[in-house]
DNA sequence: AATTTATGTCAAT
DNA sequence: TTGACCTAAATTT
């Protein structure tokens, strides 16, 4: 899935296009029916994001949460065109004369495959597939949700203290304390990966093992390369110095990570193999030359 | 045409 | 720890 960068792109997207505007909502799909009635004819005034879940605030005092899991993705037309936003599996589609009905809501393409949401505006339509939480919930709702994340390094009320707690008392391996969303939020399996190997920490390593400055380097660092994510509109941890073509952007695919996706090759620092392992569930890349410590 | 894969999470065991 | 969820693109047959 998306990592948190996509969300906040999402979370920037809505509130840039269609802030303050009134929504028509449907679902083709049929799965959303109900929610897509209580929120239809509403208007779109908050959209934020927090770690992998999107919510989009009403007028009515409504949220709509999104959660993309593995393989949601949104796409989005307006009268520059189609593009996506989620699972990585898209790319810019046609251009075309935006036609509106009388109400003045934009008169969007039949929909295809499996939409569960669409939104149409004035100005645009979005369609929501595959995703693994679409819900319409109240302020307490959202509060609720949002108080079982830990804290997401792109929102301004981050406390990196609260996960230095949990982190910091538990012998569980900090690969997979950073793949815990209430313990931090918006970190998936390329960014735990990278943000270890940058920091040259062994991703086995117990939570309680690690030094504050270790933890606070680590915070910093996942901050930076969220950033970046969300300018660049993907993920990018190699340092120029560390790609065959420092000047050369954008970035091409291969040359996007240190360990993600190189089981075998060698590692672009010291040049042994990158090591692959499952955790949990998921796998784990690192290198284990440079990731000892 | 069928199978595999993906940046995820949860319930059940 | 395992399977289910559920979508479309990529890969294999």
């Amino acid at each position: 899935m998306p990592e948190g960068h996509t969300l906040h792109r999402l979370a920037a997207y809505f509130a840039k296009h269609h802030g303050g505007s009134r929504l028509r909502v449907s679902s083709p799909q049929g799965r959303f029916a109900d929610g897509a009635r209580r929120i239809d004819g509403r208007t779109l005034l908050d959209a934020e994001a927090h770690g992998k879940h999107l919510f989009l605030g009403f007028d009515s005092g409504d949220w709509l949460r999104v959660h993309l899991g593995l393989y949601g993705a949104w796409t989005f037309g307006d009268a520059d065109g189609e593009r996506y936003l989620g699972a990585p599996r898209a790319r810019n589609g046609r251009q075309g004369e935006l036609k509106r009905d009388s109400a003045g809501f934009v008169v969007a393409p039949p929909p295809t495959g499996a939409v569960r949401v669409r939104l149409v505006t004035a100005s645009g339509w979005a369609d929501l597939r595959g995703p693994s939480a679409c819900e319409v919930i109240s302020d307490e709702g959202k509060q609720a949700v949002q108080a079982r994340l830990g804290p997401d390094p792109l929102r301004p009320d981050a406390d990196p203290e609260r996960a230095w707690q949990m982190i910091s008392r538990s012998r569980t391996a900090v690969a997979a304390l950073l793949m815990r969303q209430d313990v931090i939020a918006g970190i998936g399996n390329i960014y735990r990966a990278e943000c270890l190997f940058r920091a040259g920490i062994d991703p086995y390593r117990a939570g309680r093992d690690l030094t504050r400055a270790e933890w606070e380097g680590l915070w910093d660092d996942i901050g930076s390369l969220l950033e970046d994510g969300v300018r660049v509109g993907r993920i990018v941890t190699t340092r120029p110095e560390h790609r065959p073509d420092p000047g050369v952007f954008p970035v091409p695919r291969s040359d996007s990570f240190y360990v993600c996706y190189r089981t075998g090759d060698p590692c672009r620092v010291c040049a042994s193999p990158i090591s692959q392992a499952d955790l949990a569930g998921r796998t784990l890349y690192w290198c284990p030359g440079c990731q000892r410590h």
